[in-house]
DNA sequence: ACTTTTTACAATATATACATTGTATCACAC
DNA sequence: GTGTGATACAATGTATATATTGTAAAAAGT
């Protein structure tokens, strides 16, 4: 798996998380500290990579794990 | 646990499986594809907030999961 | 003591994440 | 059909991670 496979899956997971939780990119953004939506945006579009920080405190947001966001198994293929 | 408290935590679990895996920083670094192991002495002591995709190079160089890395009971406060 | 390896630290250049604003589209409610 | 909220996408500026090279010091081995 390479490293723009890995964000792409990253972005979908983050999309149905987040709207498992139901909160829009605003309010995600928001609630993590960044300046506005469009990053997770961005971030769910696989078309960033973005920071340790910004990935904790998403799981935090969400109250999800790594493995809710990043499927271990593929990764190490 | 703020920001910074959580990148030097990193920056130590990091330095702890290298050596551990037997690996120096210049080592680690051409595993992961980075140019140069100074990038991964500025991981270590906490300086930079490094991308996601290099966390899991490290995870997947070391043989290691996330909670090796992050404390995620200490994360979470 | 000497050599070798590893790590710390500094400086500069480049690539890229993030901030900010704006526009457009899509979906849904009314 | 109109209005409203959410998302996609573009452009520009700023902050920062990474690349690259160099020097020095600390550590480890001989």
């Amino acid at each position: 798996m390479n490293k723009k496979e890995i964000l792409k899956e990253f972005g979908r997971n983050l999309k149905a998380e987040r709207n498992r939780a139901g909160l829009s990119q605003e309010q995600l953004a928001e609630k993590i500290g960044l300046s506005y939506g469009q990053v997770i945006g961005t971030i769910e579009r696989g078309e960033i990579n973005t920071s340790i920080s910004v990935v904790i405190a998403i799981m935090n947001a969400l109250n999800i794990d790594f493995e809710d966001l990043f499927d271990i198994k593929n990764l190490m293929k």
